[in-house]
RNA sequence: GCUCGGUUAGCUCAGUGGUAGAGCGCUUGCUUCACACGCAAGAUGUCACUGGUUCAAAUCCAGUAUCGAGCACCA
């Protein structure tokens, strides 16, 4: 079954062959002939065509069950949590980069003898999904959320969800990601749910939750609260007015304000400046009058005021801002909330106002200033303002009713880090995680959503409006009996009514690596098994969001830490270094991708450009080289099958009496790319461990030992000749592809089982890498010295080349070398040197004397001549010499006139004059070696 | 303001206390019986700047410039 879906590509060679090729008898005839052919793989395309073997072996593996984790399995566990993609979302580079990183770790794990569970999931990400919904309901039916009702409005989320949510997933399946998708999970999940009640319900226990009054960031889109990693604070251009109130005790004089929001000017409740202000000290305690609706607030002492700012006075909303609010406090002021909660202007006494949206209501009342005469000045100013992450409008600070959690186990968790029992890769991400660590404040779960996990809070009926308005509420209440906080609703529904409010995506999230792994109250062989998980990898964006409550929330509801690595992914940016974004349309579409380079081609181009630490700017043209590195791998077993389609992968290294140079220097590099290899991965170094894979394959596999054995394979080598080489490459070429099987799982599947590198039934991606060198048993001498035989080889044919080059004859291949010093080995090897360099013969010629101006080389396999005669026209050469000699002098000259002008020295820009000290420089290095040529021809 | 990161070829980026690297692009030559998604040859650098440590600094240290990120403040 295997066997034939990777002869997959060779039917449709076939087809195109013998289009009337038909399923059945005649088609394994046809397949048993092809592949026996010794030309098999050159009826095949020329290129490399990924998109139908990959979507095989994805199948081939599922069928196989080979992503599936065992629990009882007695070999060591390796294991990672996905960062549960939204459920809404699609594949976006940075997804590719984050998972293809865990896919290589995963298939890394497997091949090391590993019990490997990658476990997958969504996260139902609330705002987010509920937003997009909502946005239907408004398109497709004109209604809003609260038109059809809480329950009706979570059917059609659900619906939703199932329709579009596996999208993603699929993506992820593309690329070729090795999850177990048999225990694939969704934060919410009736299971996981539980999860989340329970820790919630046990937190308010431990009173860690509360709820209460406060000041929160408030989306006037999305209608609700928000957490202050939600909020990102933008620059905006905007305007500074400055107006005037008139003091009630001195009519005539004023007190001079400073304010961007005057639109909030009917909450105002007093003026504050600082205490030590001489200029106001006065006016503290007095009277000033708020135009509109007309009243006499205070004049207050607070430290909070500058006095540099603006005029040194700071109108006080307390409603309407963070710093307001606590200077109200302290100064026992009223709060007056002006807003309604979609940022319009709730104040009917202000008709000119009331009901105005909150933007053109400043406009509006800057205006009103200005007719009263109490407008001084407007600036433009730039100030920063608080956005919602993801309805990207100003956010507004309100007093609200929400729950608040204080953090649990927070000692634990920046103890964890610092002292390194949680390593960090790169390290520098932790002083990050430190600093907010430190600094940080009681966060807000609740959200005023319907689609996300309703908190598990009851209110007994009858005293449900006194509670659900209470200032705040706590574990008093829950003892009185008039509270119920629990995972299961209460045994009497009918007497209770459920908190409306929904938990923040992130209260689920930040369980992720225990939750997704066992449910409540039941043992789990998959978390004695594998939790704590080995690896993270993620984003350095969602180290507050993620990864820090995950650590708490490991220590506090498990005990220990939930990971021992967390891997920082590179944040990709397109080519001018802005954030991938879909508005500014600069995101490529990761299935474009793959559809033209294939997943193998994406996977591997991204791979090699993702630098530990910092960011990566994306160009189309590193997939490209993804995409021809998998062709160049490629092309390699097809130029091998089409000198004998036997596998001859059991050949016996230190049996053999004839390897040559070139077959040790390549199983000493390959050996040697496996040490390299380790090294990598030990230190998460992706890019590098990419560049290791290339460069051999490409540098030492196909430039050098392919092209110098290629003589081996040719009908008049000796059968032994053939055998050893085709041995060696088997050797090596069915280690390579397992080594470079984590990045490009498909195409070394594909080429492994298609060359019968494997045995019945096997797959690759299950084959442990083994932990013997190929050169095991081989005398470190006999190596040594074929390396240095090898390089000398590859060293002198470079030379050769160049001397070709040089003298122009580069396209002939009649070309004789002398070798008339070297190694006695050298002799053995000149047929060698002759087929790298395209050359007609190298003859050993110790005596030979070589004419005056013959060209030569030194190498450290000797001296090394090219006779001219016959070989070039010596008198055309010449003439072409002295007319390219007598070009560049031209040129030469020019430079000079132009720096020996002292008006262009002087007055030219320095940088220009540079770029000619350069050029000039340029020509007289070409001019001395035409001439030291033109020499040589007498 | 605080913290972190970057500055190396035209571009995107590796790199190490000891002669400066890759890919792409560029120039030249090749359809050579694996590959033009290829082969061969070539040109291209004050390694941001200024000091210091060192026999030796692009690399380590300090400072400056500049770009970027995060946090705090912003009436």
């Amino acid at each position: 079954m295997l066997k034939v879906i990777s002869w997959v590509n060779e039917i449709r060679g076939a087809a195109r062959k013998e289009p009337n090729l038909k399923l059945g008898r005649p088609v394994l005839e046809y397949l048993a002939r092809v592949w026996h052919s010794p030309h098999a793989m050159s009826e095949l395309p020329k290129a490399y065509e990924p998109t139908e073997v990959e979507k095989s072996w994805y199948q081939a593996w599922i069928d196989g069950k080979c992503f599936e984790a065992d629990p009882s399995s007695e070999k060591p566990a390796y294991s990672i949590v996905i960062p549960p993609p939204n459920v809404t979302g699609i594949l976006h580079l940075g997804h590719v980069l984050n998972n293809s990183i865990q896919d290589i770790l995963a298939r890394r794990a497997r091949q090391k003898g590993c019990e490997v569970l990658w476990l997958p999931g969504t996260d139902h990400a609330g705002i987010a999904t509920q937003t997009k919904v909502e946005k239907q309901l408004r398109e497709e039916e004109g209604k809003t959320r609260r038109d059809i009702g809480r329950e009706a409005f979570l059917e059609k989320v659900w619906e939703w969800k199932e329709k579009h949510g596996g999208i993603i997933i699929n993506q992820l399946k593309r690329l070729g990601c090795s999850c177990d998708w048999s225990r694939e999970r969704f934060t919410m999940d009736e299971e996981y749910s539980k999860w989340v009640s329970k820790v919630f319900s046990d937190l308010f226990k431990q009173g860690l939750i509360y709820r209460g009054k406060r000041m929160v960031n408030w989306c006037p889109v999305s209608l609700t609260a928000l957490s202050d990693e939600e909020v990102i604070m933008k620059p905006q251009k905007s305007k500074l007015y400055y107006m005037k109130y008139e003091l009630v005790d001195e009519p005539g004089e004023f007190l001079e304000i400073a304010t961007t929001r005057p639109e909030t000017l009917m909450g105002d409740v007093a003026v504050a400046v600082n205490p030590t202000d001489e200029r106001y000290g006065k006016y503290v305690g007095q009277k000033v009058r708020r135009p509109f609706p007309a009243a006499e607030i205070p004049v207050v002492a607070d430290e909070h005021v500058d006095p540099e700012f603006g005029t040194g006075a700071l109108k006080i909303t307390p409603a309407h801002d963070k710093a307001d609010f606590e200077i109200g406090v302290r100064n026992d002021l009223a709060i007056i909330d002006v807003f309604h909660a979609d940022g319009t202007v709730n104040c009917p006494e202000v008709k000119d106002l009331d009901g105005l949206d909150r933007f053109v209501a400043r406009k509006k009342a800057a205006a009103m200033l200005e007719e009263l005469g109490l407008m001084i000045k407007v600036e433009e100013y730039e100030n920063k303002v608080g956005f919602s992450e993801r309805a990207d409008v100003p956010i507004e600070p309100r007093i609200s009713m929400q729950w608040f959690l204080r953090y649990p186990a927070v000692d634990d968790a920046t103890k964890a880090v610092a002292e390194d029992e949680i390593s960090y890769c790169p390290a520098h991400w932790a002083k990050t995680y430190a600093n907010w660590m430190n600094g940080i404040q009681d966060w807000c779960v609740s959200r005023q959503l319907w689609w996300g996990h309703r908190i598990p809070v009851w209110y007994r009926k009858e005293k449900s409006e006194d509670l659900q308005a209470a200032e705040s509420l706590t574990l008093g209440d829950l003892e009185a009996g008039d509270l119920h906080v629990s995972t299961e609703p209460p045994a009497d529904p009918e007497n209770w009514i459920q908190e409306d409010d929904v938990l923040d995506t992130w209260f689920s999230s930040w369980l992720w690596p225990f939750a997704t792994m066992q449910n409540v109250g039941e043992e789990s062989d998959l978390v004695k098994k594998f939790y704590p998980t080995a690896d993270l990898v993620t984003g350095p964006d969602i180290i507050f969001f993620w990864v820090a409550r995950m650590v708490m929330a490991g220590y506090h509801f498990k005990g220990e830490l939930p990971f021992k690595n967390v891997y920082f992914t590179a944040i990709i940016r397109d080519i001018q270094g802005r954030k991938m974004s879909k508005s500014l349309g600069n995101s490529p579409d990761p299935i474009d991708l793959m559809d033209k380079y294939g997943a193998d081609g994406l996977r591997f181009g991204l791979m090699r450009i993702a630098p530990v630490g910092s960011d990566v700017r994306f160009d189309e043209v590193q997939i490209e080289e993804g995409r021809n590195f998998a062709n160049k791998i490629y092309n390699a077993c097809r130029f091998r099958r089409m000198a004998g389609s036997d596998s001859r992968v059991d050949f016996d290294i230190v049996a053999s009496k004839s390897l040559r140079p070139y077959h040790l220097d390549i199983l000493a590099r390959c050996d040697a790319l496996a040490m390299k290899l380790d090294i990598a991965y030990a230190e998460y170094k992706f890019n590098e461990v990419g560049g290791q894979l290339y460069d051999f394959l490409w540098s030492e596999f196909c430039d050098k030992f392919l092209e110098a054995v290629k003589g081996d394979l040719r009908d008049d080598a000796s059968e032994e000749q053939r055998n050893t080489t085709l041995g060696v490459f088997d050797t090596v070429m069915a280690r390579y592809l397992q080594m470079l099987h984590p990045y490009m799982p498909h195409l070394t599947e594909e080429l492994s089982s298609r060359m019968g590198y494997l045995g019945e039934g096997e797959f690759l991606m299950e084959k442990l890498l083994p932990s013997n060198g190929l050169l095991d048993g081989v005398s470190a001498g006999l190596v040594s010295e074929a390396q240095a035989q090898a390089d000398a080889v590859y060293e002198t044919a470079g030379r050769l080349r160049n001397l070709k080059a040089e003298y122009r004859v580069a396209a002939r291949k009649d070309v004789s070398f002398v070798a008339k010093s070297g190694p006695a080995w050298v002799k053995d090897e000149s047929e060698t040197i002759a087929l790298l360099v395209g050359a007609e013969s190298i003859t050993r010629d110790e005596s030979y004397l070589p004419e005056q101006g013959t060209p030569g080389a030194v190498t450290a396999a000797g001296e090394f001549f090219m006779p001219l005669d016959g070989l070039i026209d010596v008198e055309a050469e010449k003439s072409r010499l002295d007319k390219e000699i007598e070009k560049v002098q031209k040129e030469v000259g020019k430079c000079r006139g132009k720096l020996g002008n002292e008006k262009f020295v002087t007055n030219a820009k320095p940088e220009v004059v540079d770029v000619e000290r350069g050029r000039l420089s340029e020509w007289e290095g070409k001019l001395e070696q035409l001439q030291e040529m033109r020499t040589n021809l007498g």
